[in-house]
DNA sequence: ATGCATGAGCA
DNA sequence: GCTCATGCATA
């Protein structure tokens, strides 16, 4: 058994509260209101703690999707495919619980307010200072990279609208290349760093300018190109305005009010284990869109429930849409290739080719597929 | 940084 | 049931 049967859920002893009741607040703005205390950051030291980081609180052992899911009612209720961040209908909540090991936020952004306030002794956080420090003498700045390889953008939408003037300047608000896109990515992540946010910060801000949430996951794939062209071009206009607002912004630290959503739980994550999902990807290869009864035989050799089956070839699939598509290793030429000579990742040549991914060039891992053996049991970490 | 998952909208 | 956008949870 490769699954981890997470979803046993355990019911929690909440009696009537949270079952329906804990949804985190949509999209709002909750603008003035400046906090003087200090970042509320995790990678805070000491002083500052919880008092404005309520996702902590997580109360594990609520009753999983379970409910949501076989006793889901029809989902009748359409209509709406824009923008949908954060915001859930309020029938489905999802809690979250964001974390970024490597680096506190240094403030929570808000906005436009102009309240320049930090630490004044050494009590406060080094990259607060930093930012200070900052916000007097880098105004704008970027090291223009080298934008090399040029991709070959191809519209995944049937209808894209190519223009030919571009504009490599900035502000475009045409459609962009994909050498545009990777370029800005770049800078963004440059950027954000050096101004001191996180991943999360970003997804947040948008949060407020815009109404629009971000999880870290989202940012951090704009980043990494790890998006569907047509998903980056729509980010990218967004994260462009933050960019902006973010360095000509005098410091403007606010708190970070986010109501903790817990209670609803979802299913465990599969773990799946790494020689089935080497038989996965044979599969793949050989056909990338199994027919049901494919799904279910496959399931069942390999001893996986057919929706986890189902939903990895969902996942596998959009990876190969995205603009930095994964490196298509099969099971098969695997023989032992000498160091120096290496196969390349031939996709975007399927049977079914709806849009063509931009080429890619950033393949930077060797997936150790193991020799089919030695099944067992995984643990799904829970 | 990513793997598995959810859900809307579409066929 | 698929695609597509998005994210919780995890490595």
């Amino acid at each position: 058994m490769n699954i981890v049967a997470g979803y046993h859920s355990s019911a929690s002893p909440r009696s009537a509260a949270d079952a329906n009741e804990m949804k985190y607040l949509p999209q709002h703005h909750h603008n003035h209101h400046h906090h003087m205390a200090s970042s509320p950051s995790p990678s805070g030291h000491t002083a500052v703690s919880l008092s404005a980081n309520p996702w902590v609180s997580l109360q594990p052992g609520a009753d999983p999707w379970t409910a949501s899911m076989a006793g889901m009612h029809h989902p009748h209720h359409h209509h709406h495919q824009d923008v949908k961040p954060l915001t859930q209908s309020a029938d489905m909540m999802h809690h979250q619980r964001q974390q970024q090991q490597s680096m506190g936020s240094p403030h929570a952004w808000h906005g436009p307010v102009s309240s320049a306030h930090y630490n004044p002794g050494g009590a406060g956080s080094p990259l607060q200072q930093y930012h200070a420090a900052m916000n007097g003498m880098l105004a704008h700045h970027q090291a223009a990279p080298p934008l090399h390889h040029s991709l070959h953008r191809d519209m995944q939408s049937p209808h894209h609208p190519q223009h030919s003037e571009r504009d490599v300047s900035g502000g475009e608000d045409e459609t962009p290349t994909s050498d545009d896109l990777e370029a800005f990515a770049k800078q963004f992540k440059q950027r954000r760093i050096k101004l001191g946010f996180t991943q999360a910060d970003v997804g947040l801000a948008l949060g407020t300018l815009y109404g629009n949430v971000f999880s870290q996951t989202t940012i951090c794939r704009f980043e990494a190109l790890q998006l569907s062209f047509k998903n980056m071009c729509k980010l990218k206009p967004l994260l462009q305005k933050w960019l902006e607002e973010a360095d000509s912004t005098t410091g403007s630290p606010t708190s970070i009010d986010k109501i903790a959503a817990q209670g609803r739980k979802r299913k465990k994550r599969t773990s799946i284990e790494v020689s089935v999902k080497g038989a996965l990807e044979q599969h793949f290869h050989k056909q990338p869109k199994p027919s049901a009864q494919e799904i279910t035989s496959l399931a069942d050799s390999l001893q996986l429930e057919k929706e986890v089956v189902r939903v990895w070839f969902c996942n596998r699939r959009q990876k190969e849409k995205r603009m930095t598509p994964p490196n298509t290793l099969g099971g098969d030429m695997m023989d032992g290739m000498p160091p120096g000579s290496h196969m390349h990742p031939s996709y975007g040549h399927h049977q079914d080719m709806h849009g063509s991914p931009m080429g890619q060039h950033s393949h930077s891992h060797s997936p150790p597929m193991l020799s089919p053996q030695s099944m067992g049991h995984q643990l799904t970490a829970h």
